[in-house]
DNA sequence: GTTAGTGCAAATTTTTTGCATCGGT
DNA sequence: ACCGATGCAAAAAATTTGCACTAAC
């Protein structure tokens, strides 16, 4: 389910082991790997990282470590997560961009989608309700595309 | 942390249990209890249903029960949920009626919102996308017009 | 009388935590 | 050398499941 994994020696983004140290974080070997595997992926849950690391395999990060490298490195503001279903969060670099998550309950594919559209709705949020929203944070349900299609026409 | 409870012997929405019926479904007391509670907190997590039909002390419903039921009423069609944060899922009843959710960060308070605030972006998304979301399904995070306060003014 | 629904307890699954050790600075 | 970070294994939560029994229909 998840492709080769990033267990060799590897350098990283320079700037983000700059930022790293810059929040007072040591830039450990797992913390490294897991950092790593966030670039690639661009965003995974828990498991995903773990297994993409290579968690238990010697040689990698236990899962127990990819769990608290994430709570470090979101309390770092390095890292944020959105939470896709109803399973796991999904954790993304903040590099990674602002957008929101179009999640498909149907196929459970996830597309982004520019942030930019939801700036009426935050704006009437913000006049009517006082409300700051950050949509940023949850994906967004509903049918995609394809799978809407399939529904109405079950060829 | 949760009100008196609806253990009495409750007669709940004649129209529910004629819904409930109508899905091939058994009246049972603890089926009735959940109902009523949800009826009576609006949304509430399983674990809150659970204590509020006072699960385990002797005439209630089993956590279990209110699991499977929960299950059971959703794919009825009679119950639905919310994600409100990183928290267990919000149900609701269908009747209870759909709106967005707004989930404040900082002090967890949740507002109702008309979804008709969301039209443009649903619009938007449908058009550029081809997503048809629902954004009843998962809450909105951010800050409340009293918190943001608080923190633009710490008196 | 059938069989969906229930309670209870055990089993899973997911995340957190304690603690001795290792490794970055 | 100091102390943050790690691995492992145990603990806590949260949800699911097996099974005998109860109660709707």
């Amino acid at each position: 389910m998840v492709p080769g994994g990033y267990r060799g020696a590897v350098s990283a983004h320079p700037d983000l082991e700059a930022r790293v140290r810059a929040s007072g974080l040591r830039m450990t070997q797992p913390r490294r790997r897991i950092l790593a595997a966030l670039a690639a992926l661009g965003h995974a849950t828990p498991e995903q990282l773990a297994a993409a690391v290579g968690a238990g395999e010697g040689r990698g990060a236990a899962l127990s470590t990819v769990y608290r490298n994430l709570e470090a490195l979101t309390e770092a503001g390095l890292v944020r997560h959105t939470h896709l279903d109803h399973a796991a969060p999904s954790y993304h670099l903040d590099e990674h961009g602002l957008h929101l998550h179009l999640v498909c309950t149907s196929c459970g594919v996830v597309q982004e989608a520019p942030l930019a559209l939801a700036d009426g709705l935050r704006a009437r949020l913000a006049t009517d309700h006082g409300f700051t929203a950050d949509l940023t944070h949850t994906g967004l349900r509903g049918q995609c595309a394809a799978c809407s299609r399939a529904q109405e026409d079950p060829s």
